[in-house]
DNA sequence: TGTACATCAGTGAACGCGCGTTCACTGATGTAC
DNA sequence: TGTACATCAGTGAACGCGCGTTCACTGATGTAC
């Protein structure tokens, strides 16, 4: 007599939040329907419904799974490099982290969640950058943090750049991005005296 | 007789762009249905079917308008700055013209109209960085077009994180965006030997 | 290992609402005289 | 300057569709024995 969750239910969340992933990617959080998600996964609506209460739910438990495994593939992606090189620009992952910070900057309740992942992450980033910047005898002029943060910015608005100029068929350069990393690594340190 | 567009049809125009504009900003492009957007105009549903044939028509509409005034607001605010910093941070411009990304990005013949206004606003940019640089006796070390682009990217960027942090109740240093610019635009240029 | 059965999880039909879209119409516009 | 009236522009009712949501039900799960 089942007391709690039973092993199917872990496979049907995960099916939702794939397909929501490949669509919301796709079409858009706005554009994608539920019907949409559920179609999607080979489910009927009432799985849904089973399982979140509305959208907006999924969209959190979506932006939870995927920040966690977003700090997994960096913490596994990184060591070993010489610089903190941007990870490889990963269009899905763009597209619905954008999305992810356009709704927290509307939801604040939203927002206080991503910034907590944001942190998280950045905090990891910011060992790497340290570490990096020890191993070339170099020793950074301003709090590693900051460099996290401007390293993360200038990613996110080149990956941008790139998936716009590249869906309009152009050329455009993908090492724009690293090139800028590297630049402000640099020139916010200096030799280690 | 009237045998071509009144002095009316403008006007009917530019309030379904303004309140377009307010909507998409507050609530998101997906989230914003035709009657919100004629409601807030104070028009029918039948004055935004006299205008646009879709939702995506006005969405370009819209973004070409955008466009045009953030040139325009461009040309008028940076010259006779030492740097060309970057514009005030414009919580409404950096929502909708990050869904014009976003948008963009899925739908290539959008993605085309979209380069080709930031290509145009980009190279006035390269000017003024140019023009920047020489007054600071300093010549750049890379194409100013890939620096512009750099500008830009680095600015989008830290324009996301900084609204998210707020969004978030914190207080995030809005000082970080310029400081990456005036960082990079130092770093990939030397003294005029 | 096998079976009974209490509980859990997903099915699929049903519903009401609001969206996108159309269109016959009424009122606004502005030229001709 | 004033007025007639052809054309343009927005009104508002109407419609069908698909969305979000609910719920009685059937089938899957897994513990107890």
């Amino acid at each position: 007599m089942p007391r709690g969750t039973t092993t199917r239910r872990p496979k049907t969340v995960s099916a939702l939040l794939d397909a929501a992933l490949d669509l919301f990617a796709d079409q858009g959080y706005g554009a994608t329907s539920i019907p949409d998600i559920c179609e999607r996964a080979g489910l009927t609506k009432g799985a849904f419904y089973s399982n979140f209460p509305n959208k907006e739910a999924l969209f959190l438990a979506l932006l939870d799974r995927s920040w966690a495994q977003r700090a997994a593939w960096i913490r596994g992606a990184l060591p070993g490099r010489v610089a903190p090189d941007s990870p490889a620009l990963d269009r899905q992952w763009t597209l619905v982290s954008t999305e992810f910070s356009l709704h927290a900057i509307r939801h604040p309740e939203v927002a206080a969640r991503l910034v907590e992942h944001e942190a998280r992450v950045r905090a990891e980033l910011a060992t790497l950058v340290a570490e990096a910047l020890e191993r070339a005898g170099r020793v950074p002029t301003i709090p590693v943090d900051q460099l996290a943060r401007m390293v993360v910015a200038v990613t996110e608005g080149s990956d941008i750049q790139v998936l716009t100029d590249r869906a309009a068929g152009g050329t455009a350069h993908p090492g724009l991005g690293p090139r800028a990393v590297s630049g402000l690594l640099e020139h916010y340190s200096e030799p280690d005296a």
